[in-house]
RNA sequence: AGGGGUGUCGUCCAGCGGCAGGACUCUGGUCUCCAAAACCAGGUACGGGAGUUCGAAUCUCUCCACCCCUG
């Protein structure tokens, strides 16, 4: 009997800290062998949020078609179990007509909800469940109390979580309340392996170059109109806590438009939360032993860089090919 | 040049004779449910020298640096 080979497609990923380049280098991936790109960026996914979120343009993409970007409309909260569905979609959308799906951005978790096969709890957030709790951590002992209520209905959660993470150990107690069972129930094993080969790239730099970057990033922003960006956010009426106003860039400009910050301020306020966000991604990354990392500044140029890295792509799809064979 | 003031982590500030502390930054980390979020952990300082005292960041003298005022 001959046997079967039921063959994995292969996805890559172009992960790593803000302001590396991975944009640039996922149409250069995708151009070279056939791709896709799919964007993993927990703030792109919203409309509007252009320039703050350095979401990039028509004339970046260069005509290869890009999913998952400014689909979702701002005051609309958004999720990781929805991303998981949208991007499982997209990439299957990508795969039946035979192109390779290249993942790109930021969001660490992101990136796990997809190339992982874990399961989220179907009930999405519920603000009156939300707030209640909410005021109830904010009574004396009140994170113990909500702890220690966890701790009977959800051991396993209540045991990860640390008591002054109220944010999660609420959430926690939002999904048992809504749906009656316990949230670490329907984890899944991390052992599972997933229906695709992943190919996971990490860009990274210096961490004093990359600040360097950040910075001028920053002022590009500026320059190209973020503050008009923001206020057509608030007149369309996009209430300020809305979570895509939370994003780095919006925030801040958002209370210099208050009078809370100066500009000089803001732009500061924007450069250290960026810098902060870019340690936590790459700590992220750094657990994940899938990632193999390219320091940017090891090439001469960002076209050198991109050469190496398809590259390297096709040869791992060759390594993997042959094992298989 | 004369008078006054201030020198404490990278930054801003507390400590005013008895173990040098906080906030922010920074560094490392956690993570299957708001993740550009939330949370945890860690490092670093008394301007230099001399004196008083059992004991000095703290009191005295001196030098240095910076700020203010007068000329």
């Amino acid at each position: 009997m001959a046997e079967q080979i039921v063959q994995k497609p292969f996805v890559v990923a172009i992960a790593g800290p803000t302001a590396t380049g991975k944009t640039a280098a996922a149409v250069s991936v995708a151009k070279a062998l056939g791709g896709e790109v799919l964007s993993m960026d927990s703030m792109q996914i919203y409309r509007g949020l252009s320039i703050g979120t350095a979401a990039p343009t028509a004339e970046e993409m260069q005509g290869v078609p890009h999913h998952l970007l400014g689909f979702r409309p701002p005051e609309t909260p958004y999720s990781v179990a929805e991303y998981q569905r949208d991007a499982r979609q997209a990439m299957a959308d990508v795969l039946a007509r035979g192109r390779l799906p290249v993942f790109t951005g930021g969001t660490g978790l992101y990136l796990q909800a997809v190339s992982h096969p874990l399961r989220f709890t179907e009930s999405g957030g519920d603000s009156a469940v939300r707030q209640r709790l909410q005021q109830e951590a904010e009574a004396p002992e009140g994170p113990q109390k909500l702890l220690m209520r966890l701790a009977v209905v959800d051991p396993e959660s209540a045991q990860r979580l640390h008591q002054n993470n109220t944010r999660r150990i609420i959430r926690a107690l939002e999904v048992f309340e809504q749906t009656g069972r316990a949230m670490s129930e329907s984890n899944t094993d991390w052992r599972e392996q997933p229906d695709e080969h992943w190919l996971i790239f990490a860009l990274t730099m210096p961490r004093d170059a990359l600040r360097k970057r950040i910075a001028a990033r920053v002022d590009a922003m500026l320059s190209r109109g973020l503050i008009d960006e923001v206020r057509a956010l608030l007149s369309g009426g996009v209430p300020r806590d809305a979570q895509a106003l939370q994003a780095i860039g919006y925030k801040e400009i958002i209370a210099m438009l208050d009078g809370q910050l100066t500009e000089k301020e803001a732009v500061e306020a924007i450069r250290t939360h960026t810098a902060q966000y870019a340690k936590r991604q790459m700590t992220w990354l750094r657990g994940d032993p899938r990632v193999r990392w390219l320091d940017v500044t090891d090439y001469p140029d960002t076209e050198t860089l991109h050469t190496a890295l398809a590259q390297w792509i096709r040869n791992e799809m060759e390594r993997i090919h042959a094992e298989h064979r």
